[in-house]
DNA sequence: ATAAAAACGATAACCATTCTCAGTTTAAAA
DNA sequence: TTTTAAACTGAGAATGGTTATCGTTTTTAT
């Protein structure tokens, strides 16, 4: 993990960027944080606890720089905020995102799994994809399993009563 | 066209809305620009040719509800608005976008191309897709076209000068 | 050391969207 | 028809995430 940290760096340098222990304090958030996708507001708190003096506009400055340098995606699930999604190392596109209507929880999909659709969109459409974002809406497994429990005991209960 | 109003119509009336003169003339505006990716704002520039007394949380509430119905998907490229895109009649899912990086155009992609993933990830990953959003970025066939231009001008002037 | 460039924190400004509220329209009941 | 309650509306205030400004601090090059 350290290592990830050294290679940001370097990352910034090519662009004559520097880490700063602002920018430092952010990356190291985000590697913490690496399954969640946080808000602008959520990094700057997490933040403020390694580096206390940090104001939320370098947060901002600094999230839209890792953007540009495609560490971070910035992503936008419909609620009103901006989230950062932290990139796998060297990975040229975003990944998946699914999205539970019921309980809102994001689980991500690291697999590929567009490569077929992206050769018909760039013959069928002659367009050349550089990047996509995909998100399925729907019944994450945990609730899928509560519904299924629920229905089994008002099942069980219907039984007694009868 | 005349029936499609009708039939949203009869869809507001099953919710018991009203299909009032104010949301007539919006519907109106996205049918007129269906292949459009209108933003709130947009939308109230064009109903108040129509409805000039129109007032904007009206038309926000509008899309808000028509958004619920299904009858329009609200989506976000990025660019600090909220769109509403027209689904086709029937349509059970949204459908795909290309959003060219360098002209900013987006096309749309009507064919559903997902079926594969979809299958794959509700057996993968046990979740029960319910909707989808895919959006690609990249290079659409006009700039393409335009940039391949620009290279053989380029190329003929080489010739020249050598 | 000195000067120029980058970056920072605080906070004001911006602006898309939502909320509030008093008045109007609609549709069903009387 | 009138009556009445609920749905709806327009104007504009409020909200809240994000960006811009500005004076100060830190870094880098001279
Ligand atoms: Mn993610
Ligand atoms: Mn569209
Ligand atoms: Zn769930
Ligand atoms: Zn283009």
């Amino acid at each position: 993990m350290e290592n990830r940290v050294e290679r940001i760096k370097k990352q910034l340098h090519e662009q004559s960027y520097k880490l700063t222990p602002q920018r430092e304090a952010t990356v190291q958030v985000l590697l913490e944080n690496e399954e969640d996708h946080l808000s602008a507001e959520d990094v700057y708190l997490l933040v403020k606890e390694k580096a206390p003096e940090i104001g939320l506009a370098t947060v901002y400055r600094t999230l839209e720089l890792l953007n540009e340098l495609e560490v971070v995606d910035k992503i936008n699930f419909g609620d009103g905020v901006s989230r950062y999604d932290l990139r796998k190392e060297g990975a040229s596109h975003s990944h998946h995102h699914l999205v539970c209507i019921e309980c809102g929880t994001v689980d991500e999909i690291q697999e590929d799994l567009l490569a077929e659709v992206e050769k018909i969109v760039e013959k069928d459409y002659q367009f050349k994809v550089k990047d996509h974002r995909l998100t399925f809406h729907g019944v994450c497994h945990r609730c899928q399993a509560k519904a299924k429990k629920n229905e089994e005991s008002a099942e069980a209960a219907s039984l007694h009563t009868n």
